[in-house]
DNA sequence: TATATCACTATACTTTTATATACCGGTATA
DNA sequence: TATACCGGTATATAAAAGTATAGTGATATA
């Protein structure tokens, strides 16, 4: 149904459609999002554990990117009244059907590569991937 | 292919993975080059005519955007020497095939929307959209 | 002659994003 | 008693991203 986008439609840009965007920028602006939906997709995680598979992340940056992601809707947090307290964090429905739009990313990139590297004969995109 | 993948590979995360995914993130990196593709995606355009298209932009971001995503292989930029100068800027094959990237993420956005508003009963996500 | 267009660049600044480091009270383990 | 784990917060910086404003030289238009 939005597969094939109609450019006269597109060009008239429709607020939803930037609005629908914006959060789809948003679910993966900063560095450490992607990495941290990444890692909840193999299930629901406490937060240590994701401090762990997620590495070089500060407890000030995991703690801020998750509240955003709940915010966001993508990340549910349930505190068990244990003690010390126990806090999981899992994605939402919405936060596993992200899954879709990584795996497009991923393939794109995996193409794009292929194709560049190609074309340059071996020296990688210039810019901001070491 | 790559649409269904095997948690124990992903898991291992391979280094190609990452870059890739790198790649495809440093596309859509900051607040302009995803306007820009989209801009390009209905034709080349001119310096001053991307400037018009993409509403307030800078002509020093727009400089800045084009010469990465020049870099990143994404967009082709052709001078002709004629007094002043015309300069072209096109998207390359990957520029184009990026509109499936494009249209997942407006995809799911849309369908984040629907979800979420209705889940929040008519409060938007609180985060960065304004 | 005055103004506008083209494709930008230069300088200075503000805002946003990320890092480094230390710390909290409570509990479990050695 | 000393240490480490739990789930974070506080404070201070540093680095990255974005904005504001002005200006370039050549050319075309009024």
């Amino acid at each position: 149904m939005i597969k094939n986008i109609d450019p006269e439609i597109l060009d008239k840009c429709p607020d939803t459609f930037v609005l629908a965007v914006n959060d789809t920028m948003n679910v993966l602006s900063g560095k450490w999002k992607f990495p941290i939906i990444a890692s909840l997709l193999f299930g629901k995680k406490r937060f240590k554990e994701l401090g762990r598979d997620v590495t070089k992340i500060t407890p000030r940056m995991l703690s801020k990117e998750l509240r955003d992601l709940e915010m966001n809707g993508i990340v549910k947090r349930t505190v068990y009244n244990t003690v010390p307290v126990t806090v999981e964090y899992e994605l939402t429905a919405s936060g596993k059907s992200f899954k879709k739009v990584m795996d497009v990313m991923l393939e794109w990139g995996l193409e794009h590569r292929k194709i560049t590297l190609h074309n340059m004969e071996k020296s990688p995109p210039q810019n901001k991937t070491p």
